[in-house]
DNA sequence: CGGTATCCAGCCCGATACTG
DNA sequence: CAGTATCGGGCTGGATACCG
């Protein structure tokens, strides 16, 4: 067996299904279209819900709320209620969200390397799709 | 500054934007319902289009097609025709692919690790619900 | 064998308006 | 201030049938 292209010989004692439950289990947290922006920017410290709202862009309440709400369900961020007149609802980083970050870093980190290539398979394949299955050209 | 809660300090030359552009661009790849799966068995060989289809489970093959002509046109897999009758279509990772498989396992020992802690908060968040929210007790 | 074509359901997200 | 309520649109993914 000379054929290294075997991933799990990295791992023997894991099979592929529980990798590819954990990954799900990771996209989950951040799939959704804001979580990432959220947790980079609790990750630069504690925000009020309107600061959250003013400082992700052209997010809606209702979008921010579901994001949070589901962020916090996951355990990776916490909400801190203070109850004055008017309220004061802050977010922070758990220590699980924080555990979050350094994998953020490592995917920024692939993109930051193979980012490009993929940007460049995108343009040629929308290059191929525009040129007439070569027919016409004779 | 005694506050160490400040991710930049780990890259001051990037910025948020462009992290989360980047984690955006990675995310777009492995988005897909099934890219992780797919990833993963070629991760293990050289597949048949009819093997993934197999292998991967209850997928369509529209949505096979569609999960399969995304990771394609992001670079990160091949499609190898032949032109026999009937024709055979093999599909493996490129060396992006590959370079792909690394974050793969990365963001699977994370939750190896953190995984536990999600599923707690989360049953913990759902009984939280079913709680009468403190009134009917007294 | 390896796909398309068509139709359709569900969900995520947004805009707007209203509230404790 | 920090949300909730309601309505609606777009995109993803599935079921089924058909094709080179």
């Amino acid at each position: 067996m000379d054929n290294v292209t075997d991933i799990s010989s990295a791992r023997p004692d894991v099979t592929d299904l529980q990798m590819i439950e954990g990954t799900r289990t990771f996209l989950e947290v951040i799939a959704g279209k804001w979580s990432v922006d959220v947790l980079y920017l609790l990750a630069n410290g504690t925000r009020r819900y309107s600061e959250v709202f003013y400082e992700v862009g052209e997010i809606s309440k209702k979008t921010l709320t579901q994001t949070l709400r589901a962020l916090e369900r996951d355990g990776v961020i916490s909400r801190q209620v203070y109850p004055e007149v008017p309220v004061k609802v802050e977010y922070s980083l758990t220590p699980l969200g924080w555990s979050i970050t350094g994998l953020l870093m490592a995917i920024y980190e692939w993109t930051a390397e193979h980012g490009a290539e993929v940007e460049a398979a995108r343009t040629l394949h929308e290059e191929a799709a525009e040129r007439p299955p070569l027919a016409a050209a004779a």
